[in-house]
DNA sequence: ACCGCCATATTGTCCAATACAAACATATAA
DNA sequence: TTATATGTTTGTATTGGACAATATGGCGGT
């Protein structure tokens, strides 16, 4: 016999407010004390007791810390406000751009839970485009204005999740079928090593340029998502890898994205590339030197490029 | 010109050690004053500074914990009588049922990364095999194995990941081809919603269990890995779901695994089903009343009695 | 007005030692 | 043998302090 109102009746201790939030626990006391938020009440043993708005507001305060914010500025404002930031930040960063005619038959398919029909739809509108347009001009932008919709509360947590499932199967099937085009016997060139850090939980941005290099000749070899920095480079190191790519999502922390990218560039032999991708804003500047920033649709271009610079040496 | 050994030269931070091992921060002093072991050393500011052996030795003694032993039991034996012990305990557990004549063959095409041609084989034992018993008979006993040989340090990080990459590229598409049949016009039964939670990195048992489920016809439904407490709750109440079906590796908290299960049967109306799939701990004690626990073989008798169970109602 | 540099403020993570509930093991009684 | 009580082990919570790394903001110089 349990409640089964919609808002949670169960508070949450200090273990499970990281688990949900994203907060470590002694990031948790040290905001208590600098800024007496969050305010738990305490239990008989003395131990921290959060409510579930507290633990809705510090979703919040996390998302703007992430988006750039620092905690001392926003911690103070209540979720209202803290709403109306995180939408209008995250408008600021995407332009919304031309939307593809099409884009709300899929995202309505995402909300009345159909998802067969909208895989069927998304494997059928994969074979008539080409995997390459495909993805450039209707998963990308999908992608983007789903991330809009969540950002502003339209869109259902796991209606993203759904939505994100679905377009993985379309592109890893699509991908799986490519035929690794032996060239004369060898291995395709260049080789790509792709991965995400373990900040990153997202991967669609990875099967995107996974789909791009594939439909490209190249020869790619996926990680997956939340490689740990040391494996990446021993990969790379083992495949003998001409270009490491790592996807990035606007969501992850741009300090740890930055340092990231420098540790990878000091630990990877000079002549192996380092390629991102994604809209992360450590990509705009912390990157500089490290890495070699492309969006979606150039990373086409970048292969060809990579084909005629190296042509003389790999020969 | 950093040094470019095979093993790791960068000795890792109490942080690291946290996500590499599974063991927490706090725990990991506790067990230092406690049982003198591991016992790093110290940098400039006094900060815990663990080898890579010491690493090695606590990813064993985490295995056997977890496999039901003591800390103070086994914490105090060397590496070598560790692995011995987890080997042993691992044998006993699961009577390595008929192994799969070819298994070698596969370890050695990812030890050799020769990645397209192991999907290629993978591909090609799944037409033989069809993609229930592929799955119980060869990925299952592959994916063990893997593990493995990973506690073992015989098998680099990567290489892992690589494998799990490749497996889950022939998984997935096998399951999208497998038609959902649209049984009478209605939608199969059960309809099972599956997911993993926030702790849970691995989401190959996920992806077993989806394969098999879909093999029996059932309507399957993906969040994918890390989906939070509270949109599992969403989403299965949206969707209407029969099962909820978690999958969970050894790796993760069997504590928190067990707190996660009883909070999503008190949120979750009484008439869903909780069903949990995956070798760990929890869920041989903990998670007693909670869920149905099930072995990727018994999930297809699991669906057979749910729907002699529900015939009555379900009509 | 813009750019580089330095002092100051902010912020996350680490440390230490202690405490205690829950889980486990063992012994005792029915 | 099964149930109940007692003792031990073990993970996780607590506090307050310290400090390195980073961002902010003012200053002087092109």
């Amino acid at each position: 016999m349990n409640t089964s109102s919609p808002s949670q009746p169960v508070p949450s201790t200090i273990s499970d407010v990281e688990r949900d939030t994203g907060v470590a626990k002694e990031t948790l006391r040290v905001w208590e004390r600098r800024y007496d938020f969050p305010r738990p009440q305490r239990d008989a043993f003395g131990e921290r007791v959060y409510t579930a708005d507290q633990v809705h507001k510090l979703r919040l305060v996390k998302r703007l810390i992430d988006l750039g914010y620092r905690p001392g500025k926003v911690i103070q404002f209540g979720s209202a406000e803290l709403q109306a930031m995180a939408e209008q930040a995250a408008g600021r960063q995407q332009p919304v751009s031309a939307p593809h005619p099409e884009l709300h038959t899929y995202i309505e398919l995402c909300k009345t839970h159909q998802m067969e029909a909208l895989r069927r739809k998304l494997s059928q509108a994969m074979l008539v485009m080409g995997l390459k347009n495909f993805v450039i001009e209707l998963v990308a932008p999908l992608t983007a204005h789903l991330g809009e919709a969540w950002t502003g509360g339209q869109l259902a947590v796991f209606e993203e999740h759904l939505f994100s499932e679905s377009l993985q199967i379309v592109m890893r099937s699509a991908i799986f079928s490519i035929p690794q085009a032996h060239h004369h016997g060898a291995a395709p060139r260049p080789r790509i090593l792709l991965a995400t850090l373990p900040q990153e939980r997202q991967g669609l941005g990875l099967l995107m340029a996974e789909a791009v290099f594939a439909a490209d000749g190249a020869h790619c070899t996926s990680l997956g998502v939340q490689a740990a920095l040391p494996d990446i480079v021993d990969a790379a190191r083992s495949l003998h890898s001409d270009i490491v790519l790592l996807s990035f999502s606007p969501l992850a922390n741009p300090r740890q994205v930055g340092d990231a990218l420098k540790e990878l560039r000091a630990r990877l032999p000079e002549a192996m590339e380092i390629w991102a991708s994604g809209s992360n804003a450590a990509l705009r500047k912390r990157a500089a030197g490290a890495a070699q920033v492309y969006g979606l649709a150039d990373l086409g271009k970048g292969i060809a490029e990579w084909r005629q610079r190296t042509h003389g040496q790999a020969a």
